[in-house]
DNA sequence: GTCAGGTACTTGATCAGATACAGTAGTTGG
DNA sequence: CCAACTACTGTATCTGATCAAGTACCTGAC
C-alpha cells in the first residue's frame, strides 16, 4: 500500500474496473480478486468484500449475470458475464474517468488565479 | 455534471484539492468553493457541506490554521493558511494520486491475462 | 493422516466521506 | 423592499469500503 488513503481514491471506480474485466471474458468472482491484486502489484488490493458487494450490486443492475460454474469436482465457481446494458455503462464509465483525471490535474495544478 | 456518478470519483481527493488551493495562499472558505466550481466549468462542483467539512478535518489534524479576517464592514469570513504539515501532506498526496491514476489507467485497460 | 495454507464464497456490523437539508446573517442590485 | 447572493454552520442520512467472522473444499508438507 502506497498509503492507506488508496481505499478512498478508488472508491467509485470498482464497479467500472470489474466491468472492465468482465469486457474480455466471464471469470468467477475470485478471479476477479486476485488478477486486480496481481495487477497492481499489491499497491491497490480492492478487499474481497468490497468486490463481491460490487458483484451483487452489478446483477441488480442488470449490468452482469451470474451463474454457477459446472466444476464437477473441487470448490463450487460462480462466474459473471457482462450484458450489453454493462458494456453501455462500461464506456459511459470511462469516459467519466477520463474527465475526472483531467479536472483532479487542473484542480491540484491550481495557480492562484 | 457529466454524471451521476462524479461525487464518488472525487471522493478523497476534496482534501488534497483544497490543500492544493491554500499552497498558493491563504483563502476564505467560500472563495475555495467558488475556485473549484469555477475552475472545473461546472463538469465537477464539490458542495458547500463537503468543504467546509473538509476545512474542519483539516484543521483538527494540523494541516490548516484558521483565523477570522478584519472585514471592518461586509460579512464575516474565515481564512484558512496551510501548515508546513499541509504542505507534506500535499506533496505525499500528489504522488499518491500520480499513481492511483496510473493504477486506475491500467486496470481499465485489462486485457486478458 | 492431519494440519497449515490457499481457494472460494457469504453475511452482518461498522466506519467515514459526501450530501441533503435547514438555518443564521449580512450585502448588493433592481 | 425584496430577491439573490455571499458566507458560514450543524444535523441527519446515504452509500461504498472495510472489518471480522464464518462455511466449505482442496492441496502439499511433514
Amino acid at each position: 500500500m502506497i498509503d492507506p488513503f488508496a481505499a478512498d481514491l478508488l472508491r467509485g471506480h470498482t464497479d467500472t474496473i470489474v466491468l472492465g474485466v468482465l469486457r474480455v471474458r466471464d471469470r468467477y468472482g475470485f478471479e476477479i480478486y486476485k488478477q486486480i491484486r496481481d495487477a497492481t502489484g499489491g499497491d491497490h488490493e480492492i478487499k474481497e468484500a468490497t468486490l463481491y458487494a460490487a458483484y451483487r450490486r452489478l446483477v441488480k443492475d442488470g449490468l452482469v449475470e451470474a451463474y454457477w460454474g459446472d466444476e464437477s469436482q473441487g470448490g463450487r465457481r460462480k462466474y459473471y458475464r457482462i450484458t450489453d446494458a454493462g458494456r453501455a455503462v462500461y464506456r459511459r464509465n470511462v469516459d467519466a474517468w477520463v474527465a475526472t483525471r483531467r479536472t483532479i490535474d487542473s484542480l491540484l495544478d491550481l495557480k492562484g488565479s
